[in-house]
DNA sequence: GCTGAAGACTTCAAAGCTAAACTTAGGAGC
DNA sequence: GCTCCTAAGTTTAGCTTTGAAGTCTTCAGC
């Protein structure tokens, strides 16, 4: 027996389209236009997380060790950065940095070394293992990208990309 | 004495096009096009987190909270919605939602009450203090995203909504 | 109207994060 | 060549979230 008065709400997440239109109804000053894309943006990207880590799952690391492996391919041959520049680059404290690193050598995804040259420092590289791993997620999420646009042309692909980029030249100027 | 050696990386952050660039470079298959999306949405999203949070900061409340208000406004009048649902709605246990309802009763953002209909559900509803918290928030958000998309035209916002919205339609089904 | 099962939270223990204090190495000024 | 200062990581304590177990209501079948 389903909800007998109305008092409760149906357990169903509101489509885009509702949630614009419960905003309106609530804040007289919204910009549709402007709301939809911002809504969109969120929406999306928490879908996308969620699915990124339905992947890294099945790889036996978490999403948060997959950023650890982005960022030190990212850095290029050989592979090494300092806890430092790797908490900056993630948006970590440092010291949530210390523990992920610590977890991730005793996965044998990274080592950790003391920089000779200056002690003060840290030398975090990339394993072989977990350079394997990087390419196995990485196999996996092109894959699941591919899938997300298949419904845009490369047209219309190359004109969000663009209009992205612009937002985001603002936004991390 | 900046870096004698190359061999600690530079604290920057790499561009957009450097990320792409580094990733062709570590994985052959990749689709540029693609990535230069998907990465945007992600380096976008995380730039706008932080920007709410310190909105909502300024505010007195976190980021986590505003989302509760947000969707118990989202509910519309009475506002008022079941924990369960919350917890579905914000992508959290039912175990997080106990713990952060607890606190925003405690700082009289939201009430508690078991249902008398049904003895076995809990009703949350927004205070007059939570549904002025989220009124200033929006006038901070909505200041914030009309400066994101300055620099697009309406005719542009209009294709960027629709895009999104296209891309959210793939993943949301 | 009892009994068993399902549903909706809540409680508890453990993981991961933050802020702040602490440790240690390198460099500047006297 | 000491002393002070700064920079880079680590440690500690406390908070938020998760997963699993527990509690309490409701409903279905007998």
């Amino acid at each position: 027996m389903p909800d007998s008065d109305g008092t409760t709400a149906p357990a169903n997440e509101p489509t885009l389209d509702e949630q614009i239109a419960a905003y309106q109804r609530e804040f007289a000053d919204l910009d549709p236009q402007v709301e939809q894309i911002v809504s969109a943006l969120g929406r999306l990207n928490r879908r996308m997380n969620v699915a990124y880590g339905r992947q890294t799952a099945t790889l036996g690391i978490s999403n948060a060790e997959w950023e650890v492996l982005k960022a030190l391919v990212l850095a290029g041959q050989p592979y090494r950065m300092g806890p430092g520049d790797l908490a900056k680059q993630l948006g970590l404290t440092p010291a949530a940095m210390t523990h992920r690193i610590d977890r991730m050598v005793a996965e044998e995804l990274v080592t950790r070394d003391r920089d000779e040259a200056n002690r003060v420092r840290v030398i975090v590289g990339l394993t072989d293992t977990g350079r394997q791993k990087w390419l196995d997620a990485m196999e996996l999420a092109t894959d699941f990208e591919e899938d997300l646009l298949q419904d845009l042309s490369t047209k219309e692909r190359g004109i969000l990309g663009e209009l992205l980029t612009r937002l985001l030249v603002r936004v991390e100027s």
